[in-house]
DNA sequence: AACGTACACTTAT
DNA sequence: ATAAGTGTACGTT
């Protein structure tokens, strides 16, 4: 198991993981030496990086927490989805999709960021600061992205 | 093993 | 403004 930690802003983001497998994301105020995954890197130094394609345990199951990071997982980047909508989506409560998120072991590769509350942008830990920056980060790159898209058109 | 409480919510009184 | 409904985790009996 390799771990290591790069930056977003003013956060560190810790990351254990393996080849294509990621255990643990973690925000923290201080870095760790060693290997960050080169997507995950990449995601984190803005950049239009998809991160949802690691594999993780916490995927698998018939259960509902699994089934809420799923339906998490397919919202795109740049994107956003509301608890209700999750919900709605795997036949549960809205409640439960908050608690899902709140110990979600992988923020980032399951984008629990882009789920947010029906007026507002609903909690984040350990900083609801991390959640405004990287919805503010996707949303200026997607519209980067589609401006690029129009002017070769 | 049961019970109470605490949640990153939402909708309806 | 407050209450009910929701699934899970975690503490206390």
């Amino acid at each position: 198991m390799k771990s290591g930690s790069c930056r977003f802003g003013l956060w560190h983001v810790h990351v254990y993981w393996s080849g294509r497998t990621v255990q643990r994301v973690r925000f923290s105020t201080t870095g760790i030496d060693g290997e960050v995954p080169d997507a995950i890197k990449l995601f984190c130094a803005g950049r239009p990086a998809d991160i949802s394609a690691f594999d993780t345990s916490s995927l698998h199951g018939d259960e509902v927490y699994p089934r809420i990071y799923r339906a998490v997982r397919l919202i795109p980047y740049g994107h956003t989805a509301t608890y209700g909508e999750i919900a709605h989506r795997v036949k549960t409560s809205p409640r439960v999709v908050g608690q899902a998120m709140a110990r979600n072991p992988v923020p980032l590769v399951i984008p629990c960021h882009r789920v947010v509350a029906a007026d507002g942008i609903g909690g984040f830990s350990p900083a609801v600061e991390i959640k405004e920056a990287l919805l503010a980060m996707e949303k200026m790159v997607l519209r980067k992205l589609q401006l690029e898209m129009k002017a070769k058109q």
